[in-house]
Order: structure tokens, then sequence, then C-alpha cells
DNA sequence: CGTTCGATGCACT
DNA sequence: GTGCATCGAACGT
């Protein structure tokens, strides 16, 4: 079943807890790849120093602003693709950002498009757990571009379904990987999992 | 085990 | 011109 709007139309520490277990289906040309969610982070509102909208709307941070239920990617490091899933009303900026996957369809595309990644020329191919592990990997792996941005989760080619996948036991911890907003214990991880992202999993 | 650092593109000031 | 919501290798315990 593909999670409705109504799922993303609430506050996002909920949204982003419902969303561990979820399963994010990308159905491309080269085929159908998808993996269930073990690991998300809360990016709430312009008060958050660490949310993109933190200095107001801009061009970028747009889809922030925007419906929820829609995808916000933008690229990082000039390498990276990063995922979130707007929630909240719209004109109220927030979203969830897709951290990690269990790989579940589609291994061999996914670990076709983590090769082709110009620094892993010559080195081995990429094991399942470590295959949707961080925000930038699993965004190659699934083969999400900043041409998904703004694209409509409950319907269409990128969705998220529940398949009645069990969460296993969730752990809030700090979100990583940022420079300010640290405060806030905004991450949700299952707790051991080996596909979740940071040190020593 | 830990820390440091280069690659790389673009929004923002 | 600056600074990233990263990745993975290199090098030091």
């Amino acid at each position: 079943m593909i999670l409705p709007v109504d799922f993303y139309r609430r506050p996002t520490l909920a949204v982003a807890r419902d969303l561990i277990g979820k399963v994010l289906v990308y159905k491309a040309k080269s085929g159908t790849t998808a993996g269930a969610i073990v690991e998300v982070e809360a990016y709430i509102g312009e008060d958050d120093p660490a949310c993109h909208a933190a200095a107001g709307p801009t061009e970028r941070n747009a889809p922030l602003y925007g419906p929820p239920g829609r995808a916000y990617v933008y690229l990082n490091y000039g390498l990276h693709d990063m995922m979130n899933a707007v929630t909240e009303e719209e004109g109220h900026p927030a979203a969830v950002l897709i951290r990690a996957l269990e790989p579940l369809d589609g291994l061999p595309l996914m670990r076709r498009r983590r090769s082709k990644a110009p620094w892993r020329k010559g080195k081995p191919a990429v094991s399942d757990h470590e295959m949707c592990r961080g925000p930038g990997n699993l965004c190659r792996a699934m083969g999400i571009t900043l041409a998904d941005n703004q694209r409509t989760l409950t319907r269409g080619a990128l969705t998220i379904q529940d398949r009645g996948i069990e969460a296993g036991e969730i752990v809030w911890s700090q979100r990583i990987g940022i420079r300010v907003g640290t405060e806030h214990h905004w991450r949700a991880t299952v707790k051991g999992h080996k596909s979740v992202s940071g040190r020593s999993g």
C-alpha cells in the first residue's frame, strides 16, 4: 500500500518514526529497485539551524515550503544527491531525510549503479549491507537524482509503501554530519542494523 | 581503533 | 569566494 498524503501531513517527528520499516520504491526504465528505511533524520522549520529553511525561503528550498508528500532532492558536496520527504502543512518548511535502506528488490541494478561512481573504479563490488548505507549511497543505488526533485511520493515512479515490515527497535540520537543544530535528537535508526550509517553502525 | 583530508558543483552572500 | 544534511582512502594510535 502506497502511503497517502495524510501520512506526511503530520508532525515531522511522528512521520520520521513511522517511516522506519516503510519501503522506498523506484520504478525506473532500467528496472525497479526497493529498500526498507532503517535510518532517517528530521529537519523542522526555520528555527532549526540545520534545516535548509533556516535562512528563509530561497529557490533551492522551495519544495520544503510546498505541499507534503513530495520529494525534496538536492546536491551536496557537488557529488551526492540527498532525498527528503516533505512533511507538515504547506507553508511549514519541514522534511525527513532518508539516510539508509535495507535493500530488498533490484540488487544487481543497485550494484551496477554504485559501481559507476568514478571513485569506485577498480574497486570490489559493493556488499549488500553497504549498498544503501548513507544518504548519498542510497540515492545512487536507487537512481534518485535532482531530476526527481518535487516528485509526488503518493503516485508515479517514486513512492513509499507499507509492506507490513516490522520496524524493529527504534533508537533516537543526535543528527550526524551537521555543524549546527546537533542538540536535537532527531535521528531515528533501527538498533543494530548493519545498513545504518556512521561509526560502528 | 581513531582522525584528517581531497574530490566536486552549486546555492547563497 | 565560501561552505556544505558525504564518501572513502590514507595514515596515526
